[in-house]
Parts: structure tokens; sequence; C-alpha cells
DNA sequence: GTTCGCGGTTCATTATTTGAACCATTGGTA
DNA sequence: TACCAATGGTTCAAATAATGAACCGCGAAC
């Protein structure tokens, strides 16, 4: 592993509940050592990827981040197109609603929306990669990915996150079939045990996923007739944010959804 | 200088009229050996920094620095903060407003709005990193700065930018005095040659200053009238800005504005 | 068909990263 | 007061990882 890659993984500690982190942190969470450590952190804090309270002497992370995002939001503007997307489903819904791009095997949490509606919350960390084969993000992105993706996540180890995520490759592929033929990640209690949750994949102009639109409900509170909403939902929201990348829904999934809910409306 | 910083600097070639670049491309702009540049630019891409267009093979920024905004928006919410104070002096004063954060000995833009109520427009690339002797941004941060800060500035080089820009210490302090009196930062053609520009600081809650919202217009029309102008809404973004983000306005400074402009509206 | 520029790769040389031990400061505790 | 346990940070020889000149294969242009 290169020192870039060290160095960036550091930034990856970060989270929504553990917005600035000590040395000490750092040290514990990467397994690594603290000299070490220090000067990543140092050099990081230097091109503005970090900044450090003089007091506390904790790092958050810097401002160049925003910089950057800036940038990226002026050619590809994911976010300012998907959040209002991502904003109507989860009123509608009245459920925590999130869209996440695909990062090499894993799933980026770009933005999510919480109507905050019930007492129950999911918990949901924009700062956690997302597994492909236990979350209904990822496996709807994984029954629509390029061959060669697919076998490499089927291939590698399928790591236990709850109590009822798939860790069998043969599993995996079945489950990826029944994907395909509704149209649907569907995933339940199987990155945590109190969630249960549904997504689409999303598609770019060259007719590759580039991500999902999912939803996530507490399990105690994933009824059938919640689940229909949602798959009512779900593909109309997928619409808007992929004409408005200018990317194309393959017709196998557009046929998928029909076929799943013959009375939706358009 | 380390591998990190060599890599993180790759990023910053990124810009809205560069937002996709090949390897030659960072090779050129990187005076860096193309083996090196290409490893580097993999392991960003592993990591989700960047990403490659498998057609083109040009790099583009990743998702990864998506996911980081949203965590350092959820704790310092500062674009969703400063977007709207920004958004609405640009349609009062019809000119290009921007805000810029501190992050070492330079400015870096955090975000930014033309109207673009004019023929011509004020260029401005939020991946260009800002220096603090040669824009008025820069100007009316060092002014308030901490005297380390400012001491590092005044004995490093002063490069010059544009046919005004200040490349003497003495000079500099000079008109750093200018800037504490008036409680603006004022820079024309400094750092363009085509641009005038007004600035004011911004402070954080630990009173330091933390960045700077600036006004830049094109010097041809750049009018008394349109200083007086700027002059008089700048101090009210500015408060909404520090209010919203719990900081505090140094007396000193609100005093200088109170005495530029007897007239202005709170 | 040759040449140019492109992205990408190789491998011996070299320079950078590494980490055990160390220092300084703080806050708690006997 | 003295002591201990954490904290963040630093040092320097040893080990490892970064480096870059040369090379490959490809597509476009002449």
């Amino acid at each position: 592993m290169g020192t870039i890659t060290k160095a960036l993984e550091l930034l990856n500690f970060f989270s929504r509940s553990r917005p600035a982190l000590g040395l000490g942190d750092f040290v514990r969470l990467s397994h690594r050592d603290k000299a070490t450590v220090h000067r990543h952190l140092v050099e990081l804090a230097e091109n503005g990827f970090l900044e450090q309270n003089p007091e506390t002497r904790a790092y958050r992370l810097g401002p160049a981040i925003l910089r950057l995002t800036a940038v990226r939001e002026a050619t590809m503007p994911m976010r300012s197109l998907v959040a209002p997307v991502v904003a109507d489903l989860a009123n509608e819904v009245g459920e925590l609603v999130h869209f996440s791009l695909l990062q090499g095997e894993q799933l980026s949490p770009v933005l999510h929306t919480d109507p905050g509606r019930h007492g129950t919350q999911v918990h949901f960390d924009e700062a956690e990669v997302l597994p492909l084969h236990a979350t209904s993000s990822g496996l709807a992105v994984l029954a629509f990915a390029p061959a060669d993706l697919r076998k490499a996540v089927l291939a590698g180890p399928l790591a236990p996150f709850a109590s009822h995520t798939i860790t069998d490759a043969a599993a995996l592929e079945q489950a990826l079939d029944t994907v395909r033929a509704s149209g649907f990640g569907v995933n339940d209690q199987g990155f945590d045990d109190e969630v249960a949750s549904v997504a689409a994949p999303v598609f770019g102009p060259d007719g590759n996923v580039i991500g999902a639109l999912g939803i996530a409900v507490p399990f105690a509170r994933m009824t059938e007739a919640k689940r229909t909403e949602i798959s009512n939902l779900l593909p109309g929201g997928v619409a808007r944010i992929t004409t408005a990348t200018g990317g194309t829904i393959p017709t196998a999934l557009a046929e998928a959804w029909k076929a799943a809910q013959p009375d939706a409306v358009s």
C-alpha cells in the first residue's frame, strides 16, 4: 500500500458523529505508528485537507475539500441535481432517502435526507462507504454492473455486517438474479439488524451503472404497504436523476419495473 | 516535499475551465516524471479522489470529495450558511461575489456567484488558491490576522501577479494599515490587470479571522459610486455570515465601518 | 508506411518513509 | 506534593517505498 493511500485513509475516519479526531484517535483507528500518522496528518493539513484546532489540537476536515467539490459540481453537478429528487422522495415516503455513487468496489454516499417524521430514525453516516454485497443500493448496482466488477466482488470475501448479510457467493448470485427480475435491490437486516431497505440503480450517459438511489426504513416499520409505495416511487426518482445527468435507463430495467407495478404512474 | 503533498497537488490543477485532465496534462503542469505522476493518479483514483473516464482516459475529480464535503458541512456548515449571503449580495451589487477561507498562508475559495448581468465578467476560478498579498480578500484577512501569520507573509517573497501587485514588504504593511483604518481590503489590478476588488474579513467563534467576503469588478466598470455601494453592503453580508457561524466581529472593525459610511443602514 | 504523441509499464537506483524510543505537557490521584 | 497515565509531538538509524530513464503498444496524422 502506498503512502498516499495510507494518508487518504485517515480522512475516512471522519464521520458525522466523529467530526474531529485527535492524533491518538487516528493511531487507534488506523493501527499505524504514531509518528507515521502524525506526519501524514501534518502533510494533509499543509494542503488544506485538514485543519487543526489550535486549542484542542484535534483535526477536522479542511477547506480544500470544499474547493474541490465546487469544481466537481461545476462540471458534474451531482449534488445539486440529485438533492431535490432526494428531498422530494423523502417527503413523499416519509423515510430516509439516500443517493450513492459507485467508487471502485464500494459505494460512496453523496447525500441523504431524513424527513424526521418518526420517533425512530435510521442512522445514516455519509462518511461510511457502503459494501456492495450487504446493502440494497449495493445489490442494485451489482446486479447491473459490468461482469468484471461483479466477478471481483463475488470472488472477494463477503464480510458479514449483520445477522442476514449474504456471505455466500452462490446466494449472492441468486439474490442478484432476483434484483434483475424486480428492478430493485432489497436488503433486510443485511447491513444493520434494525434496518430494511430498497434501492434502484442509476445509470450514466455511457449506459453503465454509476450509483443507486435508496430508501432505508427501520425494520419494525417496514410493512408490505410501504414496500409497495417505495417500489412505486423509486423509479420516478431514478428517472429524474438519470435524465438530468444525461443517462439512459436500460430497457430491461424499465420492463422489470413495469412488470412489478403495472398500476404505477409514470 | 513529501509524496502525499505531491499527489495532492495534482488535484489543484483542476479548475472550472479544466475539469478533466489527461496524464500528459498533469506531467506538463507538475513538471514531474510521467511514471511518478501516473502512479499518483492511480492511487488517488483507487481512493475515489479521482475517477477515470474509460474512453478518453482523462481523470476528473471523484466521489470521495463529495462524501467528505458532506461530513464537513454537517458539522461546519459553511457552504450552506454562506451561499444565500453570497447570492443576495451578488444580486444587490450585480457583480461577482465570492467567499474564501484562510488556509495556511493562502485563501481557499469556497463559493462564488456571478449574477452575469453585464457583458464582461470577472473570471473567478474556485480551484485557484488566492495569495494573501495580492488580493483584496487576502489584504482584508492579513490586516486582521494573528501577528505571526502577518510576519510570515511579510517575510516571504511577494510574487507579482499583475501590474499593481504589492511586492514590497514596507508597502504591504502600509496597505494593511489602510485596511485596518477603513475596514476593507482594496485591491486594484494587483491580482489581475483587468480586475478591481473590495473585500471584508470574516471572523470565527474564537475571534480570529477565518476568511473573507469579496466582490470583484472589471476595472473599467469600477466607479466611485460602485465602491460606495459595495462598502455599504459588504458589512451586512459579513455580519450575516459571522452571526450564522457563531463568530464575533471585533469592535475595532465595526467602528472602522461605521466611520467610513455613517449613512449606511445596519 | 513512417512518425508522432498518447497512456501506461519496468526495474535498478535512490531517497523517503518508517517506528521504537524519547521528550514535554496536562489532568487526575494518592 | 509527588506520582502516574494520557495526551501530542519529535528524533534518527534502518528498512522500505518512491523514483525516473528507457521501453512498450496503440491510434491518428502526414
